[in-house]
DNA sequence: TCGAATTTGTGCGTATGTATC
DNA sequence: GGATACATACGCACAAATTCG
């Protein structure tokens, strides 16, 4: 029965969104119910709760069961400074440098050791089946899941030294570049492949984001010199994320003399 | 019917997903029909359906309506270099180094004088209503649209000199940094703000991606000290493009001493 | 070249169970 | 208990694209 070409529940999604637009419903203020919609429209349920998951998987609404669909309020993602390296340089320096309202971020980890398979062998420049280290993070802000994080470290590098465990003993936290200077590997850059991609349902949980939604993922090298000491998968819910990059301009490009003007 | 705890179409799409990793359904190759797939596991079309629908939003399958469902092949996504400040920066430096097979990379662009509004006065730090210049680009790499973006620059700065116009005069192709030199602005920092979102219907056309399909939005500004000389917004297919960030990590970090090994 | 069969996509009415308010 | 919303599942109809005899 396509009345209008746009099939019944687009319609109704697009006259929804504009009043949530324009303010008719407010951030926070309640939508009406289905049945409601289902009378006001003479429609059935389903395209109506079709027209409401599209505006939830827009981010403009949110459904609750029991009590109704809301109009979202969207807060500002946060800004996550990634450029710039800091000393204080924990997994998470960046990201835990303001508390932000609502709790004190921390995270938790986990370490094992493992052995690397293709891709990871890879990455890290060492053969299939060779040792390492792999620690997961959970990152928590605001009592919210933040961040999910793995890391892997060639054994053949810390294995045996205070190094070998990112989160244990005299080295406990103290990020990678400081960790692996204690053990006279000097980090010289840090290389960060940023993509975007569709939630797995692993992540989904963990991250506390609907399964449909996309995430940014940041594969992270550190590098001491050509070679590589660790690298990790960065995992954040796009909605809420912001990356922000620095970048310095080397002196010798910008000529003293005024050539125009 | 919730045999199993976990609902029949969750149970599919798992299995159908493990098999495609597993290699046993390969990329390119063609899915079991809905049909099939509903006598082999003593299923309704629905839950089939819903299956098929977790896959192809992770990104792992591809209907074509009259054909079947497909194991999507996964081009590698472009390596997008944008840490490292380059000398031969034009606005898209890093992209175009590799011309890649299929064509020359080239882009096009339009001018023209507008006044900020509101947030973009906030970016550059001028007051609602300046004048600026505008210059959109489409970038094209292979003969496919591969990057829109749209650059402003304040006519306070740049206004009356040969650097007004970016891409007219002797200063064309130059890049920000160059151009500002030539007029005295020294340009010593560029950052950029990463986020992931859904494309918008404007842009969904130019860089050829479907509608419900993800985009990286790059917010870049250059700075001369603490004062706003440009600021873009840089639009990119998130399947098609992967952004390369290099940190450079300052030796201070790097103590001399190997306290330990 | 034509037409029938197959296949996916979309829309929608319905029903059942469950969690929340 | 009642209202509400969500998830799951079944059945049916049609559109659009593709495949193949």
């Amino acid at each position: 029965m396509g009345e209008l070409g746009r099939p019944a529940y687009l319609r109704l999604a697009d006259l929804l969104r504009s009043r949530i637009l324009s303010g008719e419903h407010q951030p926070g203020g309640r939508m009406p119910s289905i049945a409601d919609l289902c009378r006001q429209h003479g429609l059935s349920e389903q395209p109506v709760r079709q027209a409401l998951r599209v505006l939830n998987a827009e981010g403009l609404t949110e459904g609750r069961p029991g009590s109704g669909t809301y109009v979202r309020r969207r807060p500002a993602p946060a800004r996550i400074p990634r450029g710039r390296y800091d000393a204080a340089g924990s997994p998470f320096a960046g990201a835990s440098r303001d508390p932000g309202p609502g709790g004190v971020p921390h995270w938790t980890h986990d370490s094992q050791k493992t052995w690397a398979t293709g891709a990871l062998a890879l990455r890290l420049r060492i053969a299939e089946g060779d040792p390492i280290m792999q620690t997961q993070y959970v990152f928590l802000a605001a009592d919210r899941p933040a961040q999910l994080s793995t890391s892997w470290e060639p054994l053949a590098l810390t294995g045996g030294t205070a190094a070998a465990r990112p989160e244990y003993g005299p080295l406990a936290g103290l990020g990678v570049v400081e960790r692996m200077a204690r053990i006279g590997l000097t980090v010289t850059r840090v290389t960060e492949d940023v993509t975007a991609r569709p939630v797995l349902e692993a992540e989904s949980g963990p991250l506390d984001v609907a399964l449909g939604s996309t995430v940014l993922s940041i594969e992270r090298t550190h590098w001491a010199g050509s070679l590589p000491v660790e690298t990790a998968d960065i995992v954040l819910a796009a909605e809420r994320s912001r990356l922000v990059y620095e970048i310095g301009v080397p002196a010798e490009i910008t000529p003293e003399s005024d050539v125009l003007r």
